[in-house]
DNA sequence: GGCAAGAGATAACCCAGGTTATGGGGGCCG
DNA sequence: CGGCCCCCATAACCTGGGTTATCTCTTGCC
């Protein structure tokens, strides 16, 4: 462990995945542009726009999504704190959706271009950047099983109970409580329902005592009931190889 | 039956993302195991299964899918024959998707462990996996926004479309007229319908000339009008850097 | 060659969730 | 401080697609 002890963000990020010597640790910094500010609302980039970089969201939250020509919204991803965003599409010269903020944030760039480095340089951060994807694509899967075949109910309760655990990862500070600035349409579109059953919905959990709703902003009471009901199981989040096997 | 003119599935699967020196070629040709056979309905893996190896599928057709709780399943992905089955999960320690086969296929394995072997002795070929992950991903990312906000006709012939569109980047023949081993029940718990609710789209598809359905098998008669019921656009399978670019 | 199992067609019925509409409350900006 | 916009709640109504059931047609198998 270095310490530059508050870190980078992507440094801490590659580090929860396999312990990464002097000489990564190194490589990854020099790499990494400082943190910028993006205000609540602020897109990152639009579907068609040239492909040069990914991010580490270090502070807040936003979401990725694809407009319809129908005029409707496919959100495909919500990134939390210590996310990457943008990975996902880093083989694409343009991008293949959109990215907005959905809270004052702060992100750090990472070039494209850098990448080469990290491939000829290092075995470890290029198989932490396979596991990193990895990962992605199992919440990928486990998302189309959420759309594909479970009530609104359970979507929304999976939906929620998914995040809570990510946000466990990288943020120590939950326990069964936890606020998120989520507003009930980025969640119908999310879960491909209407802004109207998710209102319907929560209201249910409210009385349930699982959640209470705030100003844009949603409080999870009870995150482990949200799980009973999802019939939640992170087995698709946990069980990456360990770098033993590297 | 290895006539090395006719070349490894793995191989051509890379050439097809970008073009491979010799050296490329005997690395990734040293490191896959010949072709076997693996008859119609037959399981490669089951979930849980550790997670060792993955494959390129030579012939044939397969399914990737998870079962749930309450009985039914959820496919994730079909399998056209140069695709590669397994990539996704290979950071997994164990298997977090089930995949069988839809027809007597052939398949040559690919140990994981192998992987080291190419992510430090061949930049190109490190990013060539990537570009492969990245399309996946993309496919995956298309199937949300399918399973999020399209009706039952467009998810059928979305999907349908996609497949064409893919099985005509490997396989030559196809023009306006293609033939697909998959049931209606498959492609429900792919998209999330009910297997009577495809029949009877699949009974408007009939009558507007778009396809037949034979024994187990569907005849695309009109790929033109499919893509267009779907408001179909490939931007996400193409599009990706090029060579020059890595 | 007969039988069980899988695949599909079709009909009748029903419900989860979409749609439309209306009203209220909080935050932000001029 | 007033006006506007966004977020949310709730009600009334409607429909796309789920469910169940029955019948047929293949195909594979002893």
């Amino acid at each position: 462990m270095s310490d530059n002890s508050d870190g980078s963000c992507i440094v801490k990020h590659f580090e929860s995945y396999a312990a990464l010597d002097e000489k990564d640790q190194q490589l990854l910094l020099s790499l990494e542009e400082g943190p910028r500010e993006w205000p609540k609302n602020t897109p990152l980039w639009q579907q068609g726009d040239p492909s040069d970089s990914f991010y580490t969201l270090s502070k807040g939250w936003a979401c990725s999504f694809r407009d319809l020509e129908d005029g409707t919204r496919q959100v495909l991803d919500i990134y939390v704190p210590g996310d990457i965003v943008g990975l996902r599409e880093f083989s694409f010269r343009k991008r293949i959706t959109s990215v907005v903020m959905l809270s004052d944030a702060e992100l750090c760039a990472f070039p494209r271009t850098h990448l080469d480095h990290i491939f000829s340089s290092s075995l470890v951060l290029c198989s932490v950047m396979f596991m990193i994807t990895s990962r992605d694509q199992a919440i990928l899967l486990e998302r189309l099983v959420n759309l594909g075949r479970r009530s609104a109910r359970q979507k929304l309760a999976h939906f929620l109970a998914e995040i809570s655990y990510r946000l466990q990862r990288t943020n120590t500070f939950v326990e069964n409580h936890l606020s998120l600035p989520l507003t009930q349409s980025v969640l119908a579109d999310a879960l491909g329902l209407s802004a109207v059953h998710v209102s319907r919905t929560f209201k249910e959990f409210r009385e349930e005592g699982l959640l209470k709703t705030a100003n844009a902003h949603l409080e999870l009471m009870d995150i482990k009931g949200l799980e009973a009901v999802a019939g939640f199981d992170e087995f698709y989040l946990e069980s990456l190889v360990s770098e033993s096997h590297l």
